[in-house]
RNA sequence: GGGCGGUUAGCUCAGCUGGUUAGAGCACCUGCCUUACAAGCAGGGGGUCGCAGGUUCGAAUCCUGCACUGCCCA
């Protein structure tokens, strides 16, 4: 026993003010080290449901940032929310190896030590990046940890990883045979800086300021021809003439039948180039003329195909001229421009130039200006995939929140183009392809070959490029569990259930996942052997897409801004849970979070609430020992339910409990954090601390003349629903809740963790509307002395008679609880009269009137003023009502209890405003 | 250029398929150190729901147009 205590981190002595940072490392740790969220392989499959969450893997370069606390509070919160509720829940954490970005930070570290990969050559260079993923790749994942994600670590995965290796290449090669991987030369988007291909989702767009420069291209005369004669063309790449050889026209632009299969002379090069007729040519632009570079630009190199017309490649890897563009040879891509647009100057074919405004395609992870370039690489034929994965939402097997982005999702997926796969990079998934020397084929095989598969011969060099890093993250939701291998993992956590992440990866991973999840899963059979049907073939069910974390102004954190706000350093200032909480109740759907410190301010305030109702709890649980009472701890666990015998305030805060448990998982259901959030801290607050503390105060009598029945009655209702509230907290709150949690147990919890505990689950029954309504009234009437007391200038220490009139119903509650309210209003004594009370300090609601006794004369001005506001607002409120009950459309088109509603409150108003009335009358006859 | 959102209190946001007098947190004002909590307690002020039309007995909510604004794709 003495073993668990030290072993359990809870601390005995509660400070007066919460102290998140002496306590959160302890349960950090505490949690990882127990396993407590460890979900071993199940023996059977068809026990409890599996709730499986994969984690969008960061990338081993990164740093925790707040986007990610976001999306991982909000995981967590759900993750925790159905562990507690019974679901055999697993959340999966790994990293992406993230090929460009490693290759980058690894080069950089190689720069400042004066080196490069290529000097290091291949092998090493990939084995000093192992080094560097080993050294710094889990910076994310151990943030996680201080964060207490409840993710299973036993399971962590690496996208690079042998396994998961393995898995790729099966990949690869079963789509080759499938005929659904080519290689081929195409136009694709090359990063000069990276020097590898990227693919369309890689390139940002950004509108700049530029130039559109035309230039006067020679028209080679045949006989009868005017002896000099130009088409002027217009470009914003003068660079790339050097490779043109075709200029193309509308074929209804009127401007240029004439020069319809003319040929032109290429300036500063001589080449003879035709002048051909495209459709995709479009009149307005520039002069309704376009030089055709098909090396260098994709529409050209469409229109090329079209045409069969040559590309000529001018320009390098690294994006300087290459010996085809003659003299510029060596320039880079921009000098080349200046100089060439001096040179044809200085030959005066150089026309108009004109401010021009166009989207620049830079490189998504160095920012370079992305070069397109003629070359070899491999495609995967997505057509096939994208109808799979287009059916599968269409049919509902997935579903998005917010609904909007099946939109998106659709409009995407229904434009799709094949997706480049290869990259020019050394760290990655190296293609399982082998090229023959001797006979030039290309063998693809799982195993390393001896020989080519064509030709026998030995004469063979395995491919040098790598996958793209989505290639293998998006395969994770089968291989994560084992695939190729049918394994009993992949049986019961596949599909997962939910995936939650941001848009900005729903085309390069969510997209991916669903395309390649269908495809590949559909082959494997169902856990009874039955076949498997798109339905069970889909990666995730649900896709949940969060909102983007901005600053307080609502600007977009960036580095270069400066505006970037660490989790981490916001956390030590806050603790971690208020910052989950803040996060939590801002994180409504489809809208940016600001995140704002002063609202986490405001959440780091509840925590300490939450802290202090605890050690008041404490200190009267105490107190009862020292009498002889103790709650049992078996008493504890469950909800509480009320006797009809109990007092109002128990029976009051059970149903509350009930209500708010009720209204939490339902908002959780629907992706609510804000209204879950809202109504934990409303309840906690609002009800469990401003009044039900307060009135419970009353029974917490442990003296030797009170009632110990009824004050071990009242302990026990408080630490039940207290103990119920911890519960209903802990998916946003695990740290405080945890601490308190096995506080209130004295350390010995019946579980290791509040997070293996139930979630409350609402009973029907134990919702008392009558309670309610019967705490609203006494709430209304001390809220209303309260009020009065203030009219009046009472002192807040004084206790004063009041008079009530209501009707006997009222005066039955309120003299069974006239405790309370002596107690919530400071009152000495309450008297119930038949008439309205006259004078000063008087309130009126529709249920009773209510007068503050107190010889201090009142603030005539201020009363007249409060009165007359009132008097406004239900004049306005009268008419309106009463217009709509003369309606008679009104009152037949209506439904019933619309119009009952309206009657009732007519009454109500019309009552008020007499009172109200009257109330200003007596005050303008005594003063 | 195509598409998708947003515009409600000083700020950040709720407000479900149209229905009784539009809510919350923060901020603000006033009074309280009432021993769980001043990171607190109590009371209070503050909005013609971007603009203009339309549909309807009834519009913050539905439709159309406009303005401003954000994002995605090309």
């Amino acid at each position: 026993m003495s073993q668990q205590i030290t072993e359990n981190p809870a601390q005995r002595e509660l400070p007066r003010t919460y102290d998140p940072a002496s306590i959160e490392d302890r349960w950090a740790e505490y949690w990882v080290r127990e396993h407590l969220f460890d979900q071993p392989t199940p023996r059977n499959t068809s026990d409890a449901p599996a709730f499986t969450v994969l984690l969008p893997p960061p990338n081993v370069t990164g740093n925790l940032h707040m986007g990610h606390m976001f999306e991982h509070a909000e995981t967590d919160i759900l993750i925790r929310w159905r562990r507690m509720c019974g679901d055999r829940t697993l959340w999966l954490p790994g990293t992406d190896h993230a090929g460009i970005a490693t290759q980058l930070m690894v080069e950089r570290q190689l720069a400042t030590e004066g080196k490069t990969r290529q000097q290091m050559g291949r092998e090493a260079f990939v084995e000093r990046v192992w080094q560097w993923k080993q050294h710094y790749g889990g910076a994310i994942l151990s943030q996680m940890k201080r964060l207490g994600a409840s993710v299973d670590w036993s399971r962590e995965y690496f996208t690079m990883s042998d396994q998961l290796s393995v898995a790729v290449k099966e990949v690869f090669v079963r789509l080759h045979e499938q005929g659904l991987i080519y290689r081929a030369t195409y136009i694709v988007n090359w990063c000069p800086r990276c020097q590898t291909a990227i693919s369309d989702l890689e390139v940002v767009h950004e509108e700049q300021q530029g130039k559109l420069w035309e230039i006067r291209y020679p028209v080679i005369p045949e006989s009868g021809d005017e002896p000099v004669q130009f088409l002027t063309v217009a470009t914003t790449r003068p660079e790339t003439m050097l490779g043109d050889t075709a200029v193309a026209v509308n074929p209804d632009d009127e401007r240029y039948r004439h020069l319809h299969g003319k040929r032109l002379r290429l300036p500063l090069v001589g080449r003879e180039i035709p002048v051909i007729t495209d459709a995709w040519v479009s009149a307005d632009f520039g002069t309704g003329a376009v030089k055709v570079t098909p090396a260098h630009d994709p529409n050209d190199f469409a229109i090329g195909q079209r045409h069969g017309l040559e590309a000529i490649d001018v320009m390098d890897e690294t994006a300087h001229m290459n010996a085809a563009a003659g003299v510029y040879a060596g320039l880079d891509r921009y000098e080349a421009r200046k100089r060439i647009l001096e040179d044809l100057e200085a030959q005066g074919l150089l026309g108009a130039i004109k401010d021009h405004t166009h989207a620049v395609g830079r490189c998504d992870r160095c920012k370079t200006v992305v070069e397109p370039r003629l070359s070899k690489q491999w495609f995967v034929k997505i057509q096939p995939l994208a109808d799979k994965a287009i059916a599968a939402v269409e049919q509902g097997y997935i579903r998005f929140t917010p609904e909007q982005y099946a939109k998106t999702y659709f409009e995407w997926m229904r434009n799709i183009h094949d997706w480049c796969i290869s990259r020019q990079l050394w760290w990655g998934h190296r293609i399982p392809a082998w090229h023959c020397g001797t006979c030039g084929q290309i063998t693809v095989a799982r195993d390393t070959p001896a020989q080519c598969a064509h030709c026998g011969s030995a004469q063979i060099v395995q491919e040098t490029d790598v996958l793209d890093t989505w290639f293998s993250s998006g395969l994770l939701p089968f291989t994560a569990f084992g695939w190729p291998e049918h394994t009993r993992d992949l049986d019961v956590f596949y599909p997962t259930q939910l995936l939650v992440t941001g848009f900005d990866i729903l085309f390069f991973w969510v997209a991916r996942m669903i395309m390649l999840g269908c495809h590949f899963m559909l082959d494997v059979p169902m856990p009874d052997g039955s076949e498997r049907t798109l339905k069970d073939a889909v990666p995730f069910r649900e896709v949940y897409i969060h909102a983007l974390v901005r600053d307080a102004d609502r600007q977009k954190m960036s580095k270069t801004k400066g505006n970037v706000i660490d989790p981490i350093e916001i956390v030590q200032k806050y603790g971690t849970d208020a910052v989950r909480f803040t996060l939590a109740s801002m994180a409504s759907p489809g809208t940016d979070i600001a995140f704002s410190e002063a609202r986490t301010e405001g959440y780091r305030a509840f925590a300490n609430k939450i802290w202090n109702a605890a050690r008041f709890i404490f200190m009267n649980v105490e107190k009862a020992r020292e009498a002889g009472i103790e709650v049992e701890p078996s008493a504890l666990g469950v909800m509480p339910a009320a006797a009809s015998e109990a007092p109002l305030e128990a029976r009051w805060i059970v149903s509350a409990l009930h209500r708010v448990a009720a209204e939490i998982n339902a908002a959780l259901e629907s992706y609510r954090f804000d209204e879950a959030a809202s109504y934990v801290y409303q309840f906690f607050w609002g009800s469990f601390c401003d009044w039900y503390l307060e009135i419970v105060k009353l029974r917490l009598d442990f003296s030797d003349s009170a009632d110990k029945g009824a004050a071990k009655e009242a302990l026990t209702t408080l630490l039940r629903v207290f103990e119920s509230s911890l519960r209903l907290l802990s998916p946003f709150m695990p740290f405080l809740t945890e601490e308190l949690w096995h506080a209130l147990y004295q350390d010995e919890p019946p579980a290791k963790s509040i997070a293996l505990s139930r979630y409350p689950q609402p009973q029907p029954a134990s919702i008392d509307a009558e309670v309610e309504s019967g705490m609203a009234a006494l709430q209304d009437l001390i809220v209303s002395v309260r009020a009065g007391r203030k009219d009046l200038g009472v002192e807040e220490k004084a206790q004063v008679p009041v008079r009530v009139r209501t009707a006997a119903s009222f005066e039955a509650l309120f003299t069974a609880n006239q405790a309370i309210i002596e107690r919530m209003a400071r009152v000495s004594a309450v008297e119930f009269v038949a008439k309205m009370p006259e004078g000063s300090g008087a309130r009126t609601t529709t249920h009773f009137d209510v007068q503050v006794i107190y010889e201090k004369q009142i603030d005539a001005a201020a009363e007249r003023e409060r009165l007359g506001k009132d008097l406004a607002k239900y004049e306005k409120g009268l008419a309106s009502a009463e217009r709509q009950l003369n309606n008679e459309a009104f009152l037949a088109k209506a439904p019933a209890h619309v119009v009952d509603g309206l009657r009732k409150q007519e009454a109500e108003t019309r009552l008020l405003l007499e009172k109200t009335r009257r109330a200003l009358e007596e005050l303008n006859h005594t003063k």
